[in-house]
DNA sequence: CGGATTTGACCGGT
DNA sequence: ACCGGTCAAATCCG
C-alpha cells in the first residue's frame, strides 16, 4: 500500500480513537460527580458514536483497499484425505469416508477462518470464572508437546460442533515465560447459539489448565489479584497475509469481580495499535450492545464494534454474555449494528459492502 | 451410563 | 523426516 496513505489512514485512526478514549474519559468524570444528567449521556453516546461509525467506516474502507481477495468459503474439490494411489489403510477407510463429506464442506472454509490470539493472564483465583472464560463451551481433543515450549498445547473445539455444526476451534497454550499467563488461539467464529446459556457454562479449558499445572500460589487468593486481574488481546488477520492486525485491550475488574454487573464494570481500550484496522470476519460474541444502563460498557462499543471486525472481546461476563444473542432488542448505544445485521454474513462475504452509507443508516 | 478428557497414532504440510 | 493439528479408543468422572 501506498506508505503516504498508510501514515494519513493510521492517523486517523489514532486521532478518532484518541476523541473516543477522551470521550469516555470524561464519561467516567462526569459519572463519577454522581450528577450526569441523562441528557448529558445521551449526547456523550453520540458523540461516541460519531467516532465510532467513523473509525468503522474508515476501517472498513481501509481494510478494503488493503485486504487481499479470500477465499470464498464455498464447496468445491479439495484435496481429499482419501488416498489418491487408491491404497488407504483399513482404518482410514473408515475415517476418510466419514471425513470426507467434512472435508469437503470445511476443509477450505477451515483455511480462511479468521485467527486471533489472547494472551490471558489468570491467577489462582481466578482461575474459576474470571475473564478467560469467553461464556463458550469447549470440548478438548488433544494436547501436544510443542517444540521449544516448556507446556504442552491444548486443542478445544466448540462443544457443539456436531450439533450446531460449530467449527470453532482455539488452542491454549501456556507462556513459558510467565506460567500466569495463556495464551489462546482462536480459529474461526462461532456459528453455534450456546452463548445464552453461557450463565451454565462450565469453566473456560484454560482456567482448568491453569489449575491443573500451576503449582504455584496455591491458596493465595485476594482480592488483589482480582483487581490487578488484565488480560491483553492481540488479534491476528493470519488470513488475510500482509495486513496484521494487533490490538490490545485491557479490562480492570471491580474488586467486587464475583458478583459483576453490568453497571459497575470498567472495560476501556489501552491500547490501539498503530496498524488496527479492520481485518475480516471475528467472532461475532460480542457485538451486541448492553443494556441502556451498563454505561460502562457501552462506552467500550469500540470493542464491541471490533467483534465483529477487529477487537473479539472475550472478558466479558456470563451476564454480558447472556445478553449477546438478545441484546438485538435492547440496543441504545450502538447504532451500527443493526438488528438483522448477519455477522455470519460478513464472514463469509469480507466484500460486503461496508463503504456503503446505507449500511450504516 | 453418558459425556468429557487423555493419549498414542495418524495425517498433511513443509 | 519432522512437527503441529486432529482423530478416536480407552479411560475418567459426575
Amino acid at each position: 500500500m501506498d506508505c503516504a496513505f498508510n501514515w494519513e489512514y493510521n492517523t486517523l485512526i489514532n486521532e478518532l480513537t484518541q476523541g473516543i478514549e477522551y470521550t469516555k474519559q470524561l464519561r467516567s468524570y462526569l459519572s463519577s460527580m454522581a450528577s450526569t444528567s441523562e441528557h448529558q449521556e445521551l449526547l456523550l453516546q453520540k458523540i461516541l458514536s460519531s467516532y465510532e461509525q467513523s473509525l468503522l467506516i474508515l476501517k472498513c474502507s481501509g481494510s478494503a483497499v488493503q485486504s487481499p481477495q479470500p477465499v470464498t468459503p464455498t464447496c468445491g474439490a479439495i484435496e481429499s484425505s482419501v488416498s489418491v494411489d487408491g491404497s488407504p489403510k483399513s482404518e482410514d477407510k473408515k475415517r476418510s469416508f466419514k471425513d470426507h463429506q467434512e472435508l469437503i464442506n470445511v476443509s477450505k472454509k477451515r483455511k480462511s477462518q479468521p485467527t486471533w490470539t489472547e494472551q490471558v493472564k489468570v491467577s489462582a483465583e481466578t482461575g474459576f470464572e474470571g475473564p478467560t472464560d469467553d461464556g463458550y463451551s469447549w470440548r478438548k481433543y488433544g494436547q501436544k508437546d510443542i517444540l521449544g515450549a516448556k507446556y504442552p498445547r491444548s486443542y478445544y473445539r466448540c462443544t457443539y460442533r456436531h450439533m450446531q455444526n460449530c467449527w470453532t476451534t482455539k488452542q491454549v497454550q501456556r507462556s513459558d515465560d510467565d506460567p500466569t499467563v495463556f495464551e489462546i488461539t482462536y480459529k474461526g467464529s462461532h456459528t453455534c447459539h450456546q452463548a445464552s446459556n453461557s450463565a451454565l457454562q462450565p469453566k473456560s479449558p484454560e482456567n482448568q489448565e491453569f489449575k491443573k499445572q500451576a503449582n504455584y500460589q496455591t491458596g493465595q487468593y485476594s482480592n488483589e489479584i482480582l483487581m490487578n486481574l488484565r488480560a491483553n488481546l492481540r488479534v491476528d488477520t493470519n488470513d488475510l497475509d500482509k495486513n496484521e492486525t494487533t490490538a490490545a485491550c485491557s479490562f480492570s475488574f471491580p474488586p467486587t469481580f464475583s458478583g459483576l454487573t453490568d453497571e459497575n464494570r470498567h472495560f476501556q481500550i489501552s491500547h490501539v495499535d498503530e496498524n488496527l484496522m479492520i481485518g475480516g470476519g471475528y467472532s461475532p460474541s460480542f457485538v451486541s450492545p448492553t443494556t441502556p444502563e451498563s454505561n460502562y460498557f457501552s462506552i467500550s462499543s469500540s470493542c464491541q464494534m471490533n467483534g465483529f471486525g477487529m477487537v473479539h472481546n472475550v472478558h466479558r461476563s456470563e451476564s454480558d454474555l447472556t445478553d449477546i444473542f438478545s441484546a438485538n432488542t435492547s440496543s441504545t448505544s450502538s447504532p451500527i449494528v443493526g438488528g438483522e445485521f448477519s455477522l455470519d454474513h460478513f464472514e463469509l462475504d469480507p466484500n460486503f459492502p461496508f463503504d456503503n452509507p446505507r449500511f450504516f443508516s
